[in-house]
DNA sequence: TTGTAAGCGTTATCAT
DNA sequence: ATGATAACGCTTACAA
């Protein structure tokens, strides 16, 4: 006995392949192969032969040979923007319900800015390797990425693709912002200021263009100073983008925050020089991420379906690889009124 | 099932193959392959002639042949037990910063309890689609899973397995755990409680030891009834495990909590029953998630080198992948005092 | 330098 | 019911 007692690889042929077990069990690959997909009839006793060779080799099945002979994998690309973000992660897990229990996997992928520049990378990486994508990813990456990955069924999910034939599932974000501007408008607020983020999301214009119109319809005009841009959507960001808002001359009694990480940020921010929420500026937050509710003060905020986008999202995709004409669709929202506004 | 209606298998030249490369280009495709892959000189005329017919064609090499041949997919397995945890999310994209720079694509892959339980799934869903695993599952589901995927060098990250020669990446939590509670002791503690989570995480039952150790080290005795396992670890779930807490005979002044999610329900259950934090109870968190500084309190927390990890890891692999021994890691943590506690 | 051909591990189409 | 055998799209000796 070597004295490298570590190293249990009880495995000592790499892998067992097909033939191995056709050798064993004394029958052809091809009636492996049968025995294996339930796909024809097969003897009571060779399948039981079959069956036996299979467990004492440990075999399993090449996923890679299989779906090249099949023209399928079985899988679909996920592309997410950003991991960092529960919105994102909450939209996975309902992809994820439906296509389980559908037999698909997932795999899923970081389509971050450097991805979607670095067009040829994502087509080595996963070219062929997915049977059709769910894409989360921004607006402004949408199109080189399509292009990437062109014979491929698309299905985009709370952003769309313009000018194309890419079904999609998302709430309707302008009318969202419409009715979250239109609640601080009824609770007397004038002077409501936007805290937006990039517009390389679709969704950050649509809902930029409800809180214009909102305001418009109210007879209020869009000063240009009450709109900040974050840079991000993270924390800080908000907080950042916020910092001069109270600092101008007729400051807002109100802000519509495009993300509940840009409120939470913008509050932080609003409290640092003294101001409380909402007695002094209200603050009303999107998405309805895990914390709101629990930060103080508890956000007011517009709640987006996550689970049913993703859910909704996956039923698209697999209806359309089954052969049926998927239909774009786009999910209820709801404002849920807590403390922040 | 699909009903079994119609069975659209057209492949009515969805991709131009390497055949027709070859044949648009008047040459074989074993020089198609070559220039492809400049594993050899190809004349300079020829070259361009198969780059112009891979170009009109728009031509992209079938990942799924390729890597059958080659017998490397150049994708790595990321087993993930909970995509809406910030803490997971981060270390993923510090795994990914350093395959992205070797050439590796990742396939990440959500290793909740149904997966693992169902060992098959993950098997029929991924077998032989990647060159190795990095895990972030829980303990418990760890050696399941590793039974599923045998012969595939494995990282186990922030967690690890017992009796294994699988390298694993990971701070100390013990350690950490007895810093946390050392601090609160020298701030003048004595009745310290500890919310724990469930010990299918190893690091919930590491971090417990440490708080066990820390408090016998300093002469003072465990209370059992100090101890409160949480049921997951989400806001709600510490606020539930914190609520009766204060409602103790003897209560407690301090509370080490093993995740900041869990500190946070905590001072939010707190503050429901009048109690302020950290006047009349100090909180501690681990973890240091992105809030964890934008809360108010703003969190006193255990930090992770989160990213680091990730990083740590991908390393390991990549290093056993090119034949070499890979050694487990343990990188520091460090104690980040802000005013919960 | 280039082409022929033998696999890689499957599934699918024939016969038998 | 079962077995040859031809794909699937690629890489890579081995020839030419």
């Amino acid at each position: 006995m070597p004295s490298s007692a570590i190293k249990i690889r009880n495995k000592p042929a790499a892998t067992a392949s097909i033939s191995a077990v056709a050798e064993r069990a004394g029958v052809s690959i091809a009636t492996v192969s049968r025995v294996l997909n339930g796909t024809k009839a097969v003897n009571a006793d060779t399948r039981e032969r079959v069956e036996s060779a299979v467990a004492e080799l440990g075999y399993r099945a090449n996923a890679l040979a299989r779906s090249l002979m099949r023209g399928e994998t079985r899988l679909l690309l996920v592309l997410v923007p950003d991991f960092a973000n529960p919105y994102f992660a909450e939209i996975v897990k309902g992809v994820e319900s439906v296509t389980r229990a559908n037999g698909y996997g997932l795999v899923i992928a970081d389509a971050s800015q450097t991805l979607s520049r670095d067009s040829a990378a994502l087509d080595s990486l996963y070219n062929r390797l997915a049977d059709g994508v769910i894409s989360l990813a921004r607006f402004a990456d949408l199109k080189p990425l399509l292009q990437e990955i062109p014979d491929l069924p698309w299905v985009a999910c709370s952003e769309f693709v313009e000018d194309s034939d890419v079904p999609s599932v998302s709430i309707d974000h302008r009318q969202a912002a419409i009715d979250a501007v239109q609640y601080l408008l009824n609770r007397g607020h004038k002077r409501i200021a936007l805290l937006s983020a990039s517009e390389d999301y679709r969704w950050a214009r649509q809902r930029h263009e409800g809180y214009e119109y909102a305001l418009q319809r109210a007879g209020i005009a869009v000063e240009p100073q009450l709109v900040r841009v974050a840079r991000g959507t993270d924390y800080i960001h908000g907080m950042e983008a916020a910092g001069t808002l109270l600092a101008m001359e007729h400051p807002p009694t109100a802000v519509f925050a495009v993300a509940d990480t840009l409120a939470i940020g913008a509050i932080k921010a609003f409290r640092r020089v003294g101001r409380r929420v909402p007695e002094d500026v209200a603050v009303l937050g999107f998405d309805d991420i895990p914390v709101a509710q629990v930060f103080e003060p508890a956000l007011t905020t517009i709640a987006q379906p996550v689970r049913e986008l993703g859910a909704a999202a996956a039923e698209l995709l697999l209806k359309r690889l089954a052969g049926g004409a998927a239909e774009s669709r786009t999910l209820d929202h709801a404002l849920i009124v807590r403390q922040s506004a």
